[in-house]
DNA sequence: ATCTTTGTATAGATAATATCTATAATCGCT
DNA sequence: AGCGATTATAGATATTATCTATACAAAGAT
């Protein structure tokens, strides 16, 4: 056994053909096949079989495959570890963001990567926390920047800046004050984004709603994609909504006077760059750390905010 | 960078001298040396201090050495997958055991495995659970025979049985009855096991005692090592223990009379095989885990009795 | 100082093996 | 039966892991 046959394997198992797992290892379709069937003689085993089209690996053949690619992971860390030893930054890091974090960051965030001329190459996806936790532990993704804390033991999190939470509310006359007492607040004007948005979570939390009671009290049932989406209702059908600091910093001049605090508290979400328990490229990991905080008003890197935290 | 070359190095670092590492290894020591120069050149690292004697690795070195661990761990455990279904069982396990279970499973377990004439070579070890814990983690043990549950997320607990707790009481008249009440026993009366012995935690608990209040309340100081030498002070000095079933039920036909049940109440602890998350074969361990059941009582069996456990 | 002793590195030869090109075998489909 | 697509086999070649023999380096002994 040897790691090029490991790579084989799981090479097959990703284009299920020889002739084109061949071509993404750079051998020869022959060496391939020889190397594979190698292997197989060696554990007197069949890992692949070929009589199904597109060829598919055997039961035994499954744990196998997956087996090599955790083992494969670990031998490409060794690597990792040297080239974070010597603060060497080449390389892909494949960074996942929520979408209420995304339209904030990413644009600061490419233009910080451009000027530095860094030798990595960042990779960004959007998507949400549910989806970023599954491709933080099968290494689908380096690094995740999202709401904490997680609470998930195979993951690491690393505090980034800490957003407060705003009312933002529709030009009625009985938001006219200054200040929101979010007791007081009427469910049937609060909008919220689809279920599957953490900010949603965090906002239920806040109003100590179930999403269960919320769903039955609500009047019109719409849930918004994106923050933009809120703020849009907010405005033509009135009612309420609440935004993360920095989308509230976003708002046209004209819009900010509709935002409001909240009476008698402070409520702010944690962002963490969240990694898998085992990763190891910390240098690359603190250049982008440093980035996303220069990204945001240095109020939000106060981590005495960290007690007002709304968990999930 | 091959597999060959990461086993070189960790052989290196265990024996900390070139020769004798090439000889675990089966091979000359110059090709060790030029095998171990050629992964170095790779990486552009010095792994190894070869001005130090003994040798020692570099800063570097020791975090290549320790990956390096990691994964030909893993790549150990594909032939350990293959092994397992193929219900081959061969090869060697080392369990550890603890001090107030081993004395009472290791004949029985040791005569069912010389009887059974598998090709398993079992190899056990008596050890108090803290120290099991870190060795699972770290391979030195394959499987750990233990109390649970430990609520450790990187190990896999398997219940195997369910052993009751007795009291055991001296001569004296005010233990004439046949049933306990714990709730009126002296703590000055409790003899109790070191506390590094679990067992020790589960009688604190179930007599709903801190240790911090026990030592102040205790008018001889003295901790047992073993079960049978509580049992022993108990018959010297009067007083009373509690002692799991097993231990109870070896005792000689005379002190079984020194037996008590508890009054309104059944304890018992919850005995488990725990293995590490990522291991593998099953098959193996299921013939441990028959053959410890099988040194057990039937009554011990049923998982009933899982709402009575005692945690730590 | 010089000579052992002990341990590691280098050189050149050899055996093992990973890879190549060319071609054969297999399978499904018309 | 024949074609197209895919994988397997054969024989040649390049690579590399390993060996033996020996050189080199450092520490302790005389």
């Amino acid at each position: 056994m040897n790691i090029q046959q490991l790579e084989y394997i799981v090479a097959v198992d990703n284009q299920r053909q020889f002739a084109k797992a061949a071509e993404t290892c750079n051998i020869s379709q022959p060496t391939l096949s020889l190397m594979i069937q190698k292997l197989e003689d060696e554990l007197k085993i069949q890992i692949f079989d070929r009589s199904k089209y597109p060829i598919e690996p055997t039961a035994i053949g499954r744990q196998v495959i997956k087996q090599a690619r955790i083992s494969l992971k670990n031998i490409r860390q060794i690597r990792e570890i040297v080239e974070n030893e010597q603060n060497c930054v080449k390389g892909k890091f494949k960074l996942g963001i929520i979408p209420t974090i995304a339209p904030y960051i990413v644009p600061n965030l490419l233009q910080k990567q451009l000027e530095q001329g860094n030798e990595m190459e960042l990779i960004i996806k959007e998507t949400t926390t549910a989806h970023m936790i599954v491709e933080l532990q099968n290494g689908t993704l380096d690094g995740g920047l999202l709401a904490g804390p997680l609470n998930n033991s195979l993951l690491v999190e690393h505090p980034l800046y800490y957003e407060k939470f705003y009312a933002y509310v529709s030009g009625e006359e009985k938001y006219k004050d200054r200040e929101i007492d979010l007791e007081q607040v009427n469910i049937n004007d609060l909008w919220l984004l689809e279920s599957e948005h953490c900010l949603r979570g965090q906002i239920e939390r806040l109003c100590e709603l179930k999403s269960q009671s919320l769903k039955n009290n609500f009047s019109v049932h719409y849930e918004a994609g994106s923050i933009d989406t809120l703020i849009n209702i907010v405005d033509t059908n009135d009612g309420m909504t609440i935004i993360p600091e920095l989308s509230a910093m976003n708002l046209s001049e004209e819009r900010q006077e509709n935002l409001r605090f909240f009476k008698n508290m402070t409520a702010v979400r944690e962002v963490c760059l969240a990694v898998n328990k085992d990763f190891v490229r910390y240098t690359m990991l603190n250049i982008i750390s440093d980035m996303i905080r220069q990204s945001v008003p240095k109020s939000m890197l106060n981590d005495e905010l960290k007690e007002y935290v709304v968990f999930l």
